[in-house]
Order: structure tokens, then sequence, then C-alpha cells
DNA sequence: AAAGCGGGGTT
DNA sequence: AACCCAGCTTT
């Protein structure tokens, strides 16, 4: 090993690379262990992966799942903190764990988390079971997941393909890989290169490899411990059929009008409501809204007084655009009612402004909050 | 097979 | 702006 400019490099193996290809179904032994050298100094230290209690695993993976390793890491600390083990987190209230899920996104996936932990716990009397056909039966558990909990907890002998994982195999083997898809491909190849020992260590090389070194855009293949093994070293991207089009969908604009209704001035009052399902940022809380057509139906309404534009800020979901407008709203409680049926205000709560900030609020009310904070400081 | 789901970082 | 990320569920 050389140490040059920051960067390990494995000079040995780059030499030989540049003189033959070698497919590493051809050698698998050399294949991992080569992997596996590069991987006992150059891994990361993740805290899930520096335990072998199944809960844990499964926890980082369902929150890892199509998220970064740098953002989930201080929400897997917190949430193994308030939930340490599947029988807390099976007796929680939904609120709290949305609450340590509030700003990772993909909401849905806490709500399953918590409703699987259930499951665990009254069938399987909290023990994660080996056997990844079963764990894949759990709501939110894919078959990366399943196999990612058996192999990392239990070693079990499985490989584990997720984006990194897809994309290795990919450059591995010369095939296009384009919109990080894995396909049946992936997990038949991954099986035939699955070492039969230590396998728990090798499917983690294999994607800190990806995540390292065979990166998305620009792979550092000089650096790369395997590049011998691999047939896009050896080619090059231009001998590789072309990427398949990813279909660039659109994307819709969609103006939204946030509210923020005031009650009181010493200890103010919000109205907030529980987000339903169907709506984006479901489960979590959020400020009463519509949607532009239906904001100038009613604002209209208003006296000018009651009614103060705080500010405005967008925000994306999936491929729409929202351009959201915050407003103060400081209506007479008792005319909150007689307002047009129209208006956004259906199951609504006041909530004091302390106690909002305690509430899973989604990114986007969260934002709008700030802007009601700044300005209610200038009253 | 394809669409939908959040948010933040990188290119 | 587009792409990417330890994917899964629903249609």
């Amino acid at each position: 090993m050389i140490e040059n400019s920051g960067f390990t490099v494995n000079a040995s193996t780059a030499v030989t690379a540049a003189q033959s290809f070698v497919n590493p179904l051809d050698n698998k032994a050399a294949f991992a262990t080569s992997l596996r050298q590069w991987f006992k100094n150059a891994a990361r230290s993740l805290p899930w992966r520096e335990t072998r209690d199944p809960y844990a695993i499964w926890v980082s993976e369902v929150m890892l799942q199509q998220t970064t390793v740098a953002a989930v890491r201080a929400y897997y600390l917190r949430f193994l903190e308030a939930f340490p083990d599947v029988f807390t987190l099976a007796s929680a209230d939904e609120i709290s764990v949305l609450r340590l899920w509030a700003g990772l996104g993909y909401y849905r996936r806490a709500r399953m988390l918590h409703r699987a932990a259930k499951i665990v716990v009254s069938q399987w009397d909290g023990l994660f079971p080996k056997n990844p056909v079963e764990l894949e039966k759990l709501p939110g558990v894919g078959k990366y997941t399943a196999n990612a909990i058996a192999s990392f907890a239990y070693d079990v002998p499985v490989p584990t393909v997720e984006a990194n994982t897809a994309r290795v195999l990919c450059r591995l083997f010369g095939k296009p890989h384009g919109n990080s898809q894995v396909t049946a491909w992936h997990w038949e190849v991954a099986g035939k290169l699955l070492p039969s020992k230590q396998c728990r260590e090798f499917n983690y090389a294999l994607m800190e490899l990806g995540s390292l070194i065979c990166v998305a855009s620009t792979p550092k293949c000089k650096q790369c411990p395997v590049c011998q093994f691999c047939a896009y070293f050896h080619q090059g991207e231009q001998q590789l059929p072309p990427r398949k089009a990813t279909s660039a969908r659109a994307t819709i604009q969609l103006e939204w009008h946030l509210y923020l209704v005031q009650r009181g001035s010493n200890n103010p009052e919000l109205l907030v409501r529980r987000i339903p399902d169907g709506e984006w940022h479901a489960g979590l809380y959020g400020f009463p809204y519509s949607m532009r057509e239906a904001h100038k139906k009613w604002i209209s309404s208003l006296r000018k007084s009651e009614c103060v534009k705080l500010g405005r800020f967008t925000f994306c979901v999936t491929h729409h655009r929202i351009h959201a407008h915050v407003w103060l709203l400081r209506v007479p409680a008792e005319t909150i009612g007689q307002l047009d049926s129209a208006m956004p205000f259906f199951a609504c709560e006041w909530v004091p402004h302390q106690e909002i900030l305690s509430l899973p609020l989604a990114t986007p009310y969260r934002r709008a909050l700030e802007f009601w904070e700044k300005g209610s400081q200038s009253c």
C-alpha cells in the first residue's frame, strides 16, 4: 500500500490489472480476498456496523432506504437511545416514533417500522428470525432489507444488493448501470459471487466499495482493489452498452398557501392538523393549507388587518415543485368556524407554540413556522 | 412494469 | 437543474 496525497493506493493490484482481466466468478477466492483486505483498511466507522443486534440493524436498514449515510447517522443514534429494543418501539405511540423520524423523509417507513415491531413482539416474542423469507413478510422489509438483517446480524450467506452493490456488479460484468435499479440479474450474480465463509464482511465490503470507490459518477478506478476483475476498468465506459434512458417526467409546479392561524398573543396558539393518509407527509403534523384556486376563493372574504403575508419558499416532492406562501391569520376564534366550508380548517386543533415544536412537523411546515417565529418577535 | 414517496447532498 | 442515495409498496 502506498500513501499518495491522502489516498491509499493498492499498487500491486493496479499493475496486474493492467495486464490481464479476470472474471471474478472464475476466481472468487482471490476476488473476496482483495476486497476484504481493502475493506479492513478503508472501512468507515458506522454505528450500525458495530452491532450484531438484529433490531438495531433493522432500524438502520429501514432508515437507510433511499437515504444517505450522512443523513441517517444522527437519526439512528437518537432513535436507538429512545427505543433501545423492539419491545420499547412496539409499545411506543406513533407520534413519538414519527417525531424522531421528522426530517428524514419517506414517513411511511417509520409507520411500517412501528407496525412491524408490534408483529415481531406478538408473533415472534421479540426475536428476529434468521430466515430472510420470514423477515421479508414484515411490512417495510423487502428482499434487500431481509437479506441485510440475516447477513449482518446472523452472518447468513445471502447477498445484499442495493444501489452500491448493483452499480459495482454492473461495472464488474460490463453491464450498463442506468437509474441504479436492482434486477433479477443482480441477485443472481451476487449470489454466485458470494464466498462460502465470512459473508457478512464480504457484503459490507462490496457495499463500501460502491460507496467509496466505485461511485456513481467518475469512479476512482486507480484506487480500486478489484479493478483487475472489472470489465468496466478494462473496456472503458465507451465499450459498454448505452445507459437506459430515464423517463424524464416534467416537473409539476404547484402553489400552496400555508396558514398560520394565531389565537392569543401572550402564549399564542396555532391551528395545526394531523395530515391524513393520501396527502404528502401523511401521519405528521402540519398547518392548514389550500391550493392556488381555493385560496383565491376565500382569502378575499378576510379583512386585510386579519391577514399578513409572512414570506414564501419552495420545496420539492418527487417531480413536483411547490411554491409555498406563508400567511399569518389573526382571525377571531369565534369566526373561524363561520368561514367558508371550502376552507382547510377541518379537523384542526389549537396547540401552543411550545408544544408545536415537539410535534412531528414535516419539513415544509417547520420552515413556515420559522417565518412566524421571526415575524412574531417584531410584534 | 411503473409510479409515488422527502430530503439533502453532489455534479 | 438533474442526478443520486443501504428500497418498498401499490397499482
